[in-house]
DNA sequence: CGTTTTTGACCGGCGC
DNA sequence: GCGCCGGTCAAAAACG
């Protein structure tokens, strides 16, 4: 499980693991291949390949200041900006944010947690929407959004806020392991 | 019938 | 101050 992280962090190639979810329910098994692979989703849906990339620093991806940029300045943006939301409960803290990009052509990958949408957006200079949802554990506060590349209609990034601090209801090894663990080496930002 | 999605309204921040 | 933009709310519809 810790080489999940370290192989994270050491790659500025990307990594190519195997498996997404799909929407909803389903649940899909993590195979830690290395190679373009091919992998099993567990309700013999469509099989997706997985490219994921740690976001910052990625391709495409960079942290300017205080947001996070998406493509340059041509493409779609996504931002965060930490922590000073409306709200009134502003506490000075900074909200960890991290994204990122897998190649599917699936949007929602199933980590785990269960997940109400709240809103979608047109994003501009893109034909693709972006969605917003929130995990849905009673005084979980995690959100994420998830945006497929107007440059690349395969690749789909996902923007975690927050962190969870409740279980999964799912078992097997799944992606929430492994952003558990971005999550919590990140947890500087 | 409870839960989730849809979708336009709304709201705050920011640039002009 | 005004309008745009990104994010959220909430009512109604859809779903199972």
């Amino acid at each position: 499980m810790e080489n999940y992280q370290t192989h994270l962090f050491l790659a500025s190639p990307p990594q190519t693991w195997a498996s997404l979810g799909d929407d909803r329910g389903a649940s899909a098994h993590f195979h830690h291949h290395h190679g373009g692979d091919v992998v099993v989703d567990s309700n013999g849906r469509e099989v997706k390949q997985a490219v994921v990339e740690l976001g910052v620093g990625a391709n495409n991806y960079c942290y300017h200041g205080d947001k996070y940029c998406l493509g340059d300045e041509s493409g779609a943006s996504i931002e965060a900006k930490s922590g000073t939301k409306k709200g009134g409960d502003h506490k000075g803290k900074k909200r960890h944010k991290f994204a990122f990009q897998t190649r599917s052509h699936v949007d929602v990958l199933d980590d785990g947690y269960r997940w109400r949408k709240y809103g979608q957006k047109i994003v501009k200079n893109s034909k693709f929407p972006r969605s917003y949802y929130k995990c849905t554990f009673n005084g979980c506060n995690v959100k994420k959004q998830i945006q497929r590349l107007c440059n690349d209609e395969g690749i789909v990034v996902t923007t975690y806020e927050g962190m969870h601090s409740h279980p999964t209801d799912k078992t097997s090894d799944n992606f929430d392991h492994i952003l558990k663990h971005i999550q919590t080496s990140y947890s500087a930002f």
